[in-house]
RNA sequence: GGCGGCAUACCCAAGUGGUAAGGGAGCGGUCUGCAAAACCGUUAUUCACCAGUUCGAAUCUGGUUGCCGCCUCCA
């Protein structure tokens, strides 16, 4: 079948056909460095970082150019609030959002260009503009001309006059017509300016996309992603431009992903229900972030609840335990290849289950992304892996069982790295979870371990009701045991 | 006003013409000193509602209701 991608220019799933073999050339819209970053821009982070990641685990070699807005009005405004250098505020903000990124495990794209870093580049977009009769200066401005392109309004799928008839749009003097965009924009006496044909000033938003995206990709590149909200006007400026300028088509197939809501409402800067990245990843670990995400399709509206945050770590739990199971109760040296007939002879039933999890997930993924399904497949297999270790209680597993655990941990641990899932190993993962959390109810490792040696104390003298109040102790405070034949282990409730 | 999207069990969520994945929660059981975790069993003759197309529809068409988004900076 291949893999299908829903293209919002057209509406419609297509298959999706590189531009060259094997190669794939990708830009996505990254932030504004004016503000700390919220769920939904890590929402859009990690959906873009599964494609990345998928089109790597696809055999392709991926070119992924993710920009950085680092000149603009709310930057100026920031600055002049705060009484210091534009540069200041975009330095604060960049470094936390690659640390945001960082955590998230979000890989650094292959690109990662600054507006500021392109302007002759965008300036020579905007002269050949300027000399093809779509843009004209008014006043210390340079407007493009929207009505001199004719397909504009095409990916957001409205028409110029209905625009017009919406008149939600500012009145500017300078503007022949009211949805005319800012190439270059004059600059009044302290902002930051560069100079150019039309005087000193600064670019408009969306020419820095054209512009870099011809740039690092070309005149016409595969995919081009970002918020939904991009759509319109951004993507559909950046479409009149580059292909104004270029006379080419600018992208192949256009990727939007869906919002971040809260109770049912879009989450955003302008509402002021939003969850900044850094404070959420104090309580939740970033993997169980990105399996929440996942865990809907990109496309759709995805509702932040803390209910569904626990869920997707009680999730994440259960994978990563199965996973420890495994690579506790199988021997090192397991021997990596019995063949199939006493694997078979095991449990046909998980070897079915991990020989086909591969095109299963594949298959999913191939229908425009769709992690929800091969969260699916991946929770499937896992069951019964776990299944087939419980079938031996608390035995070591040797010759072909060990085997087959071992394929099957491996098989699932492999295809949820895919998804940047189960990139730790168990005891790092538990590790990480416990202190998160430990934090997030006040206690230490310390407090924990006192009461742990008194209870088991008791419990070796058998006094099982004072063993029974640590442990009622330590669990009214969040803390739950589990006794197992190498000893208790706890973890911290959510 | 224009354009678009969504409605699947108690909750989250796949499925886009062939007879309802997966996860959480609940209940019963196994295991356990008791728990916890895990496993087993169980929980939608039904997919907002009403018509229609079809041998067959959650899936297609028309309509109704409800919710959401874009049209202004926004992932």
């Amino acid at each position: 079948m291949g893999l299908h991608i829903y293209n919002t220019l057209t509406k419609t799933k297509e298959e999706f056909i590189p531009l060259e073999p094997g190669r794939v050339k990708i830009y996505v819209c990254g932030i504004t460095a004016y503000d700390h970053c919220h769920i939904g821009h890590a929402r859009s982070a990690i959906v873009f970082d599964v494609i990345y990641r998928y089109f790597m685990h696809l055999g392709y070699e991926v070119v992924y150019v993710r920009n950085i807005t680092d000149v603009d009005d709310k930057i100026i405004r920031r600055a002049n609030e705060e009484g210091v250098d534009f540069r200041t505020i975009v330095d604060r903000y960049v470094a936390e959002y690659h640390q945001d990124m960082d955590s998230l495990g979000v890989l650094p794209p292959s690109v990662e260009p600054l507006a500021t870093e392109n302007i002759p580049h965008m300036i020579q977009v905007i002269q050949t503009l300027v000399e093809k009769g779509f843009a004209y200066k008014a006043g210390s401005d340079v407007y493009f001309q929207v009505d001199r392109f004719p397909r504009y309004g095409r990916l957001s799928g409205r028409q110029l006059e209905d625009m017009m008839a919406g008149a939600r749009v500012e009145v500017d003097a300078n503007k022949r017509n009211p949805l005319d965009f800012v190439l270059w924009k004059g600059c009044k006496p302290g902002e930051p300016a560069w100079d150019s044909p039309w005087g000193r000033g600064r670019p408009g938003w969306h020419i820095e996309c054209s512009a870099m995206g011809n740039r690092y990709l070309g005149m016409t590149f595969d995919i081009h992603g970002g918020g939904k909200d991009l759509i319109f006007p951004h993507h559909e400026n950046e479409i009149a431009q580059s292909e104004a300028a270029f006379e080419r088509p600018f992208v192949r197939y256009w990727v939007h992903n869906g919002f971040v809501n809260v109770n049912n409402e879009k989450m955003s800067k302008s509402l002021g229900n939003f969850f900044v990245i850094r404070d959420v990843l104090k309580t939740v670990h970033p993997e169980a972030l990105r399996l929440f995400v996942l865990s809907k399709h990109y496309r759709s509206p995805l509702d932040y609840a803390d209910e569904s945050i626990v869920e997707a770590e009680r999730g994440l739990d259960k994978l990563y335990s199965t996973i420890g199971s495994v690579m506790e109760r199988v021997p090192e040296a397991t021997r990596a290849r019995d063949s199939v007939e006493p694997l078979e002879r095991q449990d046909p039933e998980l070897l079915r289950e991990i020989s086909l999890l591969p095109e299963r997930f594949r298959e999913a993924m191939d229908n425009d992304f769709n992690t929800a399904q091969a969260i699916g497949y991946l929770f499937s297999a896992q069951r019964h892996l776990q299944r087939f270790l419980d079938r031996f209680g608390q035995r070591m597993l040797r010759g072909p069982a060990a085997t087959l655990a071992s394929q099957g941990a491996a098989v699932v641990r492999d295809h949820a790295r895919i998804l940047g899932l189960l990139t730790r190993s168990p005891e790092e993962f538990f590790e990480e979870q416990k202190d998160l959390k430990l934090k997030a109810i006040g206690l230490t490792r310390e407090d924990v371990e006192r009461l742990l040696t008194k209870r088991d104390q008791a419990r070796s003298l058998k006094d099982f009701s004072a063993a029974d109040r640590y442990r009622q102790e330590l669990h009214q405070r969040g803390v739950q045991l589990e006794d197992t034949p190498k000893g208790t282990r706890w973890r911290v409730l959510a």
